[in-house]
DNA sequence: ACCTGAACACCGTTCAAGT
DNA sequence: ACCTGAACACCGTTCAAGT
């Protein structure tokens, strides 16, 4: 109907992402929908094409403040000179985040691009990021000087942490408890490291 | 329009489950609706609920046959003297299972059910059928006797796994090749069993 | 140039109407 | 008793029409 200029195309892009991460907050991947997107910040929904390539390229740019949140909350977790204990404190941050944004964390993990698709740059950057993360955190312990082999390990445990997380989470481990993940999660990483400093390759 | 008894309802039941799978198999979750899978049979969209409660409802009961075919295809790995091979052996039979189905793979474990409902039992005893090869492959490596520890460990074993193949699968660990998830199987599998067995709790 | 809102082609689900 | 198929309340997305 009308040309509006009450925003900028920065503002818009902003009150979209806080929108849409309301919703998720409060109900989930399930909840978020266009129509509530755009009503919420009270634009029509042809608007949100005018920011966004279509949905998932909207869905992908939440996940990556996820990720920029996520990022920053594992950063605050003090480093000491004990290695062992920064892991593990890196650990319960990371369920820390998790218990306290469960929504997003979901989001950022049960969403799936359509088959064709690949993430962008500046997401595999993002998780990288996080990925740079674990591995200063494991390489004290990693006995390996090789960084291919360190970055590896990093990856190993990161997903290995998530693979515990999403399965719980989703009901399907018959886990009832957040203190059971908990348990796991250091089994995993007692586990591993002491694992990685043991097996010869 | 008719009362038709063209098939009874353990046929159609079996119709549709293998039309579903049909239809994930050559399209991933995405491409399966409920219009679609009633064409396939050559009902109307109104009979699958005749026989499932709702389309998440029929999304579980194909997930159902998933984990029985993964059981099955598990369970033919041979058992030897060397626990280190057969567990091995365990984790190349699950990722060949992964190859090969990918997309029933993916419908297993991205699909969530909505928050306030939980899987069935009989979903559930299924999930713990599985577990229970792990457990069995497991159980010669794992130095505690404790039955509860042993499961605890074939979990997290397990969910480990699941979080390795499914971040690489959905490409959010920048990992390109099946060789590259292999391997990180494999040194997760190395490190987890090593550490076990050093670990004192 | 920007935004609208109706329209399109879909969803899952329901239920009166048929046989 | 079983099945239909139209209808309902939604989706994401597009685009002619407005200012």
């Amino acid at each position: 109907m009308a040309r509006r200029s009450d925003h900028t195309r920065e503002e818009q892009y902003e009150m979209v992402l806080a929108a849409a991460r309301e919703i998720v907050v409060a109900g989930g991947l399930e909840a978020l929908t266009a129509r509530k997107v755009a009503n919420a910040i009270g634009y029509s929904p042809g608007t949100l094409y005018n920011l966004f390539d279509d949905f998932d390229d909207l869905i992908v740019h939440l996940n990556g403040r996820t990720l920029d949140e996520l990022h920053e909350h594992l950063s605050s977790v003090p480093r000491t000179q004990d290695p062992m204990r920064d892991l593990k404190r890196l650990l319960r941050a990371y369920l820390g985040y998790l218990e306290d944004n469960r929504n997003l964390w979901n989001v950022l993990f049960e969403y799936r691009l359509p088959n064709n698709r690949s993430l962008p740059d500046w997401y595999v950057n993002k998780v990288a990021k996080v990925l740079g993360l674990i591995e200063v955190a494991l390489s004290p312990l990693c006995p390996s000087r090789d960084p291919d082999t360190l970055a590896d390990s990093a990856r190993v445990l990161w997903a290995s942490l998530h693979g515990i997380c999403s399965l719980s989470g989703s009901g399907k481990l018959q886990v009832v408890s957040d203190q059971t993940v908990h348990k796991m999660a250091e089994t995993l990483v007692d586990c591993f490291v002491s694992g990685l400093q043991t097996v010869h390759e």
